[in-house]
Parts: C-alpha cells; structure tokens; sequence
DNA sequence: TCCATTCTTAAGCTGATTTTAAGATAAGTC
DNA sequence: GACTTATCTTAAAATCAGCTTAAGAATGGA
C-alpha cells in the first residue's frame, strides 16, 4: 500500500509519513503542489491514497485534485483542510475528493479514514464491455472486436463513464461534471461533439449506435443481456 | 432513494428530512435508538444511506450501527457527532460507520456526503410500479408487461410524479408546479395534452384508465393492493 | 519556436417535442 | 333537459435538443 502525501508543513508531513509508515505504509511526500501533481501523475498507477493538504505554494490542493481526476478517476483522494472551512471542503469533494479531513486532526481519525477508502478501492473493476467494445483501464486500451481503437483523453473518459454506468442512463449535466469538471454551467454542448466522434470510432455501419440518445435527459449504453 | 436518519432532536430531524425530500430523496425519521434500529433492521434493504445520531436516548449509535452491520454490510452509514468528539469519531468508523459529520454542519455538506457513499453504492434499483406499469429510475425507461414504452421528456416526468405519489390526488397547480415548474399561472391545460399521451401510451383497450380524473382537482393513480 | 493533435466554440440543419388553440364531449347543477 | 364548466382530443405552430461540420484556441512534443 502506497500513500502519496502532498503537504507543505514539514512537521506535519514528517507527523504524517512517520505514523503512515509504522502503520506499514509506503509513503511518498512532496513539499509543493507542483511537486505533489508531478509525482501524482509519473506514479499514478502506484498511489493507493493521495491524501492532499489544501493551502499550498504554488499549485493548490484544488488544482491538483482535478488535474488528476482528469488522468485517473478512482484513486482515492483525501484532502487536508483548516477547520471550519467547510465550504472549500464541499468545494474538494465536488472536484473529486472522495473525503476531507479537518485539521487539526487526530492520527487515528486520519488513519480510519484511510482505511475506509481502501476498503471501497479493493473491488475495483479495470475491464468494462459492452458487445464487442472492451476497455482496460490499466492498460488505457480500448479495442473493438479485439482490435484497438485509438481514443483521444476525452473521448476515452467519456466512454469511460458510459461503461462504469452501463445500463443507466448518463445524464447530461452529470456527464459534464464527472467528464469536463465543470460545475454549475449549463453549456454542455461539448458533449455532442465527442458522443459524434465515439460513434464514428466505434459503431459499425448500418446499425444503431452503441451510445442511445435519450433526449432532454443524456445517453445510456444499454446493459448485456 | 430512501434514507433513514435516527435523531432525537425534533428540529434537525426536520430540517434534514425536509431538505432531503426536496431533494427527491425520500426520508424515514426515528426519534429514538430503539425505533431506529427496528425501522433499520426491518427495512434494511430499502435505505441507500442510514444518518446516525451519535447521542441518543436508549440505544446509542454505535450500538445500532453494530447490529445493523451483523445484518447488512454495504448499506452506507454516517454519524452525527458533537463536535470535538473526534475520538468517538473514529470508534464510530471502526463499528462499521463509512463516514461522519460533525454537528454543527451545514446542509450542503451533508448532502454532498450522502453522494460520494452513494456513488459508491449505486448497485440498486429504484422501479416504481403500479399495475403492469413500472418505471425504472437509473435506466430511465417505462415498462408495460415488461415491454418497454417510449415517453418522451414530459411523458416521463408527469408519469414520475403521479407513481411518487401513488394513491394521493395530484392537484392540477401542484402538478403544473413541480412537473412544469410553472408557479402562480392559472392556465394549465398541457396537463390534459399530456394525460391523453400518457393513457394513449400506457393505457388498456376497454379497461377504465389508470390515471383516474378526479373533477375539478386534479388526478389520480390508484394504490396497489 | 513551430507543427500536429486535441479540445472547444459556434452555427446551420433536422426532426421531435412542447405548447397553443379550438371544437367536441362529458359531468355536474339547476 | 338545458346550461355551465371542466376535461378530452386533435392538429397546427412554435420551440428546442441533438447532430454535424468547420474553424479557432489550447496543448504538448519535436
């Protein structure tokens, strides 16, 4: 189990990797928000939790959490907050924060949390189909009838989403959210453009597309039988 | 989505099942332990999330959330706590708890943990029926004999709001309010339009349709029996 | 820096949905 | 039964959501 722990404060870092590492955690520290994404994202496949202090130099926690979402939407994602902020907190979770905790805070506290997310983690599905479309999230692969398909980010996070909710439907300003972290705006017309480019990717001529349109509402990929 | 929260004190019961119900949950009250772990333990598989109060008269909420995850062991769990009673935080995390806010907390706050468990849940099915109809949420497809019948935005929406209030009178201006989101207009003859499409749609030749007009108020489904 | 790729914005187009309107029908009242 | 009023039904008009392109902006490598 590794831990990536981004937290400027040296005593608190060192408070931190110390107690995590008893505990018989890997731990990676970086001292900067910059420091802290770029480790982020050359390791993200390692990192089992990320736990993110909110006020930093440089980049802040925020920023970070999105640049992330962006890569990799499962790794769990703690925040570190001053307390009584909790209206930065909410603002964490809405960036893609699994959960916050508030400092000053107890070792105990922190590490139960920790474990609650691992918990959650450990049933990770990384394969999702849908007739002959198959992803593989840990190889970012997607393939149609055994052969790739070259996806760009977007396109990949979009259909990415569609997978992990197959059989429901997707709707429109919840794509926008978990897809383009955009909040609260109503212009979600990007979504037409990259649901035109998957169907061009990966339907098959003559037949109705894999992506179903349901209209004033979102899209849906419709379960196996 | 159906919650249940166990609080003794009367006004933030309410002001949690109020804020909840408008946002289209619907929400079981206990004002007591004891109540509480019955109503849980005998409609364990109704509630997608279960809000705790830490202190409460009889059975406290370690105790109900023991016996609740003997039971059941995903139905997400919170905890209202004190503030400053950190530790019995984490002694609520260990008995099975998935996360806890402490009292005071604002609305916002609380809804957006109920999400994130949700989102992590979310495996569940939330059909409403009545007769050989039934809507399914999270598809977001109606059934009739488990055929499935196209509606259109509006067609669903009215239908919803009908079967969420199976057995009660939906009277015209609330319908026009909550479906249409018209206030203070005393013209409100789309909803015939849409009664019409609805009975085209969903109704039995030579059968009494099963939105029943109630003259001069509104309209009704009937209860199953 | 420049080039190539990806992402976003914008706009016209199309077909479906929603609303309006108006005559027909049914229910309730005197 | 005649009158009034509410509801039903239909069809046409108005609006809107989604599809498709293309072009400009941003990003990331070479």
């Amino acid at each position: 189990m590794r831990l990536l722990v981004v937290e400027d404060e040296t005593s608190i870092a060192n408070f931190i990797r110390d107690g995590l590492e008893e505990e018989g955690f890997a731990v990676d520290v970086a001292s900067n928000g910059k420091k802290g994404l770029e480790l982020a994202l050359d390791n993200i496949k390692e990192y089992d939790v990320i736990l993110l202090d909110w006020m930093l130099p440089g980049l802040n926690g925020i920023e970070i959490c999105r640049e992330i979402r962006k890569v990799n939407n499962v790794v769990p994602i703690i925040f570190l907050t001053a307390k009584d902020t909790v209206d930065d907190a909410i603002f964490g979770l809405e960036a893609g924060a699994n959960d916050y905790i508030r400092k000053p805070f107890s070792f105990e506290e922190m590490l139960a949390r920790i474990r609650v997310l691992m918990r959650t983690r450990s049933n990770e599905v990384v394969l999702f189909t849908a007739g002959a479309i198959e992803m593989d999230i840990e190889k970012h692969t997607v393939t149609k009838n055994n052969t790739v398909v070259e996806l760009t980010q977007k396109e990949f996070a979009l259909l990415e989403y569609f997978l992990r909710n197959k059989g429901k439907v997707c709707r429109r300003t919840r794509i926008i959210e978990k897809v383009w972290d955009i909040h609260y705006d109503h212009d979600n017309s990007v979504i037409d453009v990259y649901i035109n480019a998957l169907r061009k990717k990966l339907d098959s001529p003559n037949e109705p597309s894999f992506i179903i349109t349901v209209r004033g509402v979102g899209y849906k990929i419709e379960a196996d039988e």
